[in-house]
DNA sequence: ATCAATTAAATTGTTGACAATATAATTACT
DNA sequence: AGTAATTATATTGTCAACAATTTAATTGAT
């Protein structure tokens, strides 16, 4: 019986299928598996040293993820998602993170608001900084949505925004290498954002994240007309 | 060569396991497969006349729709609602319609008014009539709302709304064998919507929607704490 | 040499068998 | 009789082999 326990809690990671599964995930998100390209059954089970079965029980889990297709008698592909797609979910996350946002506002306690100010300090500190610098800023930014759309305590909300939307959206940064072009003015957009939540105002709070999403999606409309 | 095109466009049955995805998806939304309930692979592959194979990989792609929720070693369970989790869908449903029926004036031609118009009016004859009301009526509110988010344009938003959250309302709904309590009042709502969308009047349209979803959750919490 | 037809290789789809685990039934004990 | 331990059954997880289809390579004709 090996160690296997991955992690140490909310995971099921006991089955060959599932390991697989959250491994293949994670290579997709992180852009090690380009999109567009195919999944050859073989290669990756020998690779992961698993039949084809159980892999092939992961992939259709992924289907139903939406993060790869599967033609019949042909096979899967990574998901790929082109500009529009892109402007689609900044759409759907300007509506639903101002709804997560006003949420957050309503049940926020002193500490949580606490706890995003030290996310800001952190993000802070990695943008001034030089080293390792385009990484941490996505992954800054990303954590502080995270976080709001924890406090939403809307757990769909959390499935669709933290266990789809951004993950897409990261993938395609990831294959179209793109740059955060606004760090400053997104953390102060952050701070401004704190501040509604931590006096309960919700209506403002919702106002702001939306405004803040809104304006990421004009950036990279921008570049791409430039 | 058997002819098994069981649709004309957009369907891709040709393997087994997407087939069987297809039947399974559609007795768990129509209530056919109890919430809940098990999944014995067993009885299913022999009931559908397939392998455990192809069923499998149908039970996992189904485990990515979040339509069934799979433990280790135990079992596949049709995923089951609680009130709370409605209330969550509600709220999304909320925020996205709006944002749908705000996309869905902007780019409406009289030619789509025309057609919501028609919808409206079948769907009143409905009300009037007797047989197979309650049903019809869910149907026809349901099919209101899926043609304005076709409306909207918005492919990402179709999926959630249209391929999801419906679906999981749907599935509340035969579980409760709750009915429609205000098919009257919405059937107005409905037309005031047409109205917005059909002068492109967006910021209206949005109004009206979030309106319309945010009655509907209203009267059904009240029926619970009644 | 170019293109179509044919053959060969590789990949996907499906099945049945076996191993591992969990559930049900039986036995044994206080 | 009630409960714990043990056996038996059923179900899930995994694998390897075979069939069907697609893709690549080869051959042949104009």
């Amino acid at each position: 019986m090996k160690a296997k326990a991955e992690f140490s809690l909310g995971t099921k990671p006991s089955t060959l299928a599932d390991g697989v599964f959250d491994r293949i995930r994670t290579a997709i998100i992180e852009g090690e598996l380009e999109p567009g390209s195919k999944i050859n059954e073989p290669q990756l089970s020998k690779q992961y040293g698993i039949s084809r079965g159980p892999l092939r029980e992961a992939i259709r889990r992924l289907e139903g993820c939406k993060l790869v297709e599967i033609k019949p008698n042909i096979g899967a592909n990574i998901v790929s998602l082109n500009i529009s797609q892109i402007i689609e979910i900044y759409e759907i996350r300007e509506s639903l993170e101002g709804l997560a946002c006003r949420l957050a506002a309503t049940n926020a306690i002193p500490d949580d608001c606490f706890r995003l100010r030290e996310l800001l300090t952190q993000h802070e500190k990695q943008i001034q900084s030089e080293n390792g610098r385009i990484y941490y800023q996505r992954e800054g930014d990303l954590d502080f949505h995270f976080q709001i759309v924890q406090l939403s305590g809307n757990g769909r909300l959390f499935d669709i925004l933290c266990g789809e939307l951004y993950h897409l959206q990261r993938l395609y940064r990831v294959q179209t290498a793109s740059e955060p072009s606004r760090p400053i003015q997104a953390f102060k957009e952050h701070h401004q954002i704190v501040d509604a939540i931590e006096t309960n105002d919700s209506e403002l709070a919702e106002l702001l994240m939306k405004r803040h999403i809104s304006s990421a999606k004009s950036t990279l409309l921008d570049q791409l007309n430039q």
